[in-house]
DNA sequence: GCGCAATGACTCGGT
DNA sequence: GTCATTGCGC
């Protein structure tokens, strides 16, 4: 890691002024349209560009911080660009390198987080913490939290530690450390006591030498308000601030873009209000809305020509945000044609729903279009399912995108806590964690007093450990068992500097008993965990050192993504922003589940802006068609629910939609929407205040008139009893209709298979059997 | 210290 | 309906 940055060789010489070079001479400006290029050679003071959806928005930022390096005005290390996620900023660096012919050294791309955590390890004594500060997950939060409240008797039934959790964070989200509260503040949370548990929470943070997240971003707003000095060091080293997606900032992150930005007002900020949907998480859509009160003689470039999209997906999405009140307001066109207008489906029920795209597909694939090209968006992640089982008996290959992620899976995170000891014997949260795993005997008795033991002495638990092998507190064989497992702590910590990283990592996993624990381990989980933490050991090669990859870890939990496999994807409307597809499916388009209810329920009419915006977001996804359906029936939480079609789908332009509905249901927009109800003689009337729902009486199965379609012969109607399962990584197998083939992945009762004659596809484990029971 | 039953929760989720 | 977490009993 070379980015200290009394290494970069010019920090404090004056760039060289930008040579008066004709404009033509830059051929990266030539495909620029007007507005983008504006964008791009408005260099000096504050401006802010409003992309619209598919108008070039990282073209533009890639162009324009080439352009800063072409011309001279900065050189890489001058420059601070400010990415949401790791996956956006390593797109930026690619195409920046692409652009300028080579990669640029030094620079400062990365994440809000990232570039807080460089900062913040410069300077980490000034707020109190040690430069090798561990920056916790959010498991460690948890269980820091489920401390407290413990000692604070706090009733953790009432109060589960991520709800005061995340009180918490949206504290720090708005820049409010608890200095700046009052013990009053946070209502009745945790019993009224939030504010002290947060107070404590701070405290216990820094005593562990460690900091959360939105820690990284005050702590550094901390120390250039306490520090001038070293303020005005960033401020002659950073010439231009880039910031992408400013409509998802939060205050936290708008005062550190403030402070760092106030002596060169050279900050250019992009970003889209209707695209703002991050709300719960803190963003503060009036950041955007407000920047040119907050950086006055702000220059504004509007983005407004579309390159993604027809005319009719367009004018739809335009339509449906042009409801929504707080809004700067931009126009978008494009050149293409009205292409097929958005196609709006009623259906029964979510089967039929499933069914209906399923089959939609099924259509496209035969006609040539690339599965790849095809994407489900649902609200929430519960709803995947449903596709999810239409397109395993399909046998459509698809992907859910935003599963559990790699180093969220408890085996990797235990290794990482091994790994987190052997380079800071100081991290309790870690130490904590694996004590006793593998069992070792150090119950919660043991530890109580290696707890007692180390508050007492304000000394971590590692060194309380030390200190009791030498007392008779604990019983000799806890003694030592606990001083075996200390020395090898100091044993493999001593060997760091002499051993490579993966080497000592294989060494601590297998001789801490880790390895063993998950081989000795008859669950079906076991191998494919064993499996994970090869891949982590694998993974590490790629870093200089343990500290360089557990600084990855901390900061880059991201998911690897399968490329090149031509499946459909499954995902959130969250997850599908920045993405596009040819067809995208919108489906559950209806009142209380798209409008999600509690959204409206929580946060009213900005809830419903939110919503809005996500309904905007997965218009503008599509490129040549969006299909949006409601179902009248939903079962929602085990319970046959009856819905009214989403107010979003009447706010879409009747010009750009075809409406259709299944048969026996009424067609949906218009005066469809009473016409739901009451098909199979229910009560109709409304329920608990539930927004849309009505729950019908107590019905258990689905309302009656249903198609029932015999194409999967007699799988769909009777499934087979779970056979011989589970099945194991690497058997072979039969299936009905894809013949033979090997497991290549397991998950719980679906199955990834790897077949002859038919490529990889998932399958429900009971549609299989064992290979040599086949035939 | 482990395993099962009862009990809730149940929108989105990066760093 | 399903998952996860907790608490109790062996």
């Amino acid at each position: 890691m070379s980015d200290h940055f009394d290494d970069d060789p010019l920090s404090n010489a004056a760039p060289a002024d930008a040579f008066p070079t004709p404009a033509q001479r830059f051929a990266y400006l030539d495909g620029l349209n007007p507005s983008q290029r504006e964008a791009v050679e408005a260099l000096d003071g504050p401006v802010l560009v409003l992309a619209g959806a598919g108008t070039g928005k990282t073209r533009v930022l890639t162009t324009r911080l080439a352009h800063l390096l072409m011309t001279r005005r900065a050189a890489a290390f001058q420059i601070l660009a400010v990415t949401f996620t790791n996956k956006a900023a390593r797109e930026m660096r690619e195409r920046v390198a692409k652009l300028v012919g080579i990669e640029p050294e030094g620079w400062w791309l990365g994440t809000f987080h990232a570039l807080a955590a460089r900062i913040l390890r410069r300077h980490a004594e000034l707020v109190g913490l040690k430069s090798n500060f561990t920056i916790l997950d959010t498991d460690d939060q948890v269980r820091l939290i489920k401390q407290l409240l413990e000692a604070e008797n706090v009733d953790s039934k009432k109060w589960p530690a991520r709800q005061v959790l995340g009180a918490i964070e949206r504290w720090k989200d708005r820049a409010l450390t608890p200095d700046r509260l009052n013990d009053g503040d946070g209502g009745d949370v945790a019993g009224g006591r939030v504010v002290a548990i947060y107070r404590a929470y701070q405290d216990r943070l820094r005593t562990l030498n460690a900091c959360d997240f939105g820690d990284l971003l005050l702590h550094n707003i901390t120390v250039f308000q306490k520090h001038p000095d070293v303020l005005a060091e960033y401020h002659r080293k950073f010439r231009y601030l880039l910031v992408d997606e400013y409509q998802d900032t939060n205050v936290a992150q708008y005062l550190w873009l403030r402070i760092l930005s106030q002596a060169n007002k050279n900050i250019c900020c992009v970003g889209d209000e209707d695209q703002s949907i991050y709300a719960w998480r803190g963003a503060e859509i009036g950041n955007i809305l407000r920047f040119e009160t907050d950086f006055p003689g702000a220059k504004i470039v509007k983005l407004e020509q579309n390159y993604r999209s027809t005319g009719h997906i367009l004018a739809a999405a335009s339509g449906l945000i042009a409801n929504n009140q707080g809004r700067l307001g931009k126009t978008l066109w494009t050149q293409a044609d009205g292409g097929e207008p958005v196609r709006v489906k009623a259906v029964w029920d979510g089967e039929e729903e499933a069914r209906w795209v399923g089959d939609e597909i099924e259509t496209l694939q035969r006609k040539g279009t690339s599965l790849a090209q095809i994407a489900v968006l649902v609200r929430a992640g519960f709803q995947t399912r449903e596709f999810e089982e239409r397109f395993i008996t399909l046998g459509l290959p698809y992907k859910v995108l935003g599963g559990p992620r790699f180093y969220e899976r408890q085996e990797i995170r235990d290794a990482m806590a091994y790994f987190r000891v052997v380079n800071s014997p100081d991290d309790d949260l870690a130490f904590e964690r694996i004590v006793n795993l593998p069992k070792r005997g150090v119950g919660p008795a043991a530890m109580q007093t290696l707890y007692t033991a180390a508050r007492a002495r304000g000394i971590p638990l590692t060194e309380a450990g030390w200190a009791l092998t030498e007392t008779d507190e604990l019983k000799p064989k806890l003694r030592a068992t606990l001083r075996g497992l200390l020395q090898d702590f100091f044993r493999w910590r001593s060997l760091m500097e002499t051993l490579h990283h993966t080497d000592l990592a294989r060494m601590v996993l297998d001789e801490s008993g880790y390895t063993r624990m998950w081989q000795e381990d008859k669950t079906p989980e076991a191998p494919g965990r064993l499996e994970n933490l090869k891949e982590l050991v694998t993974a590490m090669a790629e870093f200089e050192n343990l500290p360089g990859f557990l600084e990855h870890v901390a900061l880059v939990m991201e998911n690897a993504e399968a490329a090149g496999v031509d499946q459909v994807t499954v995902m959130t409307l969250h997850g599908a922003k920045g993405l596009e597809f040819d067809r995208v499916f919108l489906p559950g388009w209806e009142e209380g589940v798209f409008p999600n209810q509690r959204a409206l329920d929580e946060t009213g009419i900005a809830g419903l802006e939110e919503e809005r915006r996500l309904a905007y977001v997965g218009l503008t996804r599509a490129r040549k068609r969006a299909y949006v359906s409601h179902a009248a029936n939903r079962r929602l939480y085990g319970n046959w629910v009856s819905a009214l079609p989403s107010r979003f789908v009447d706010e879409l332009p009747k010009d750009d939609i075809e409406t259709e509905a299944a048969p026996g249901l009424f067609s949906g927009s218009g005066g469809g929407a009473g016409t739901f109800r009451d098909t199979a003689g229910g009560f109709g009337g409304g329920f608990g205040g539930g927004g849309g729902f009505q729950f019908r009486g107590s019905t258990r199965q689905a309302p009656a008139p249903k198609t029932i379609t015999l194409d999967q012969g007699a799988y769909a109607v009777a499934p087979r009893p779970r056979p011989n399962a589970p099945f194991a990584k690497g058997e072979r197998v039969f299936h009905q209709k894809f013949g033979y083939g090997t497991v290549v992945a397991v998950e719980q009762d679906k199955l990834e298979i790897d077949f002859e004659m038919s490529g990889t596809k998932k399958v429900m484990d009971s549609f299989v059997v064992a290979a040599d029971k086949a035939g």
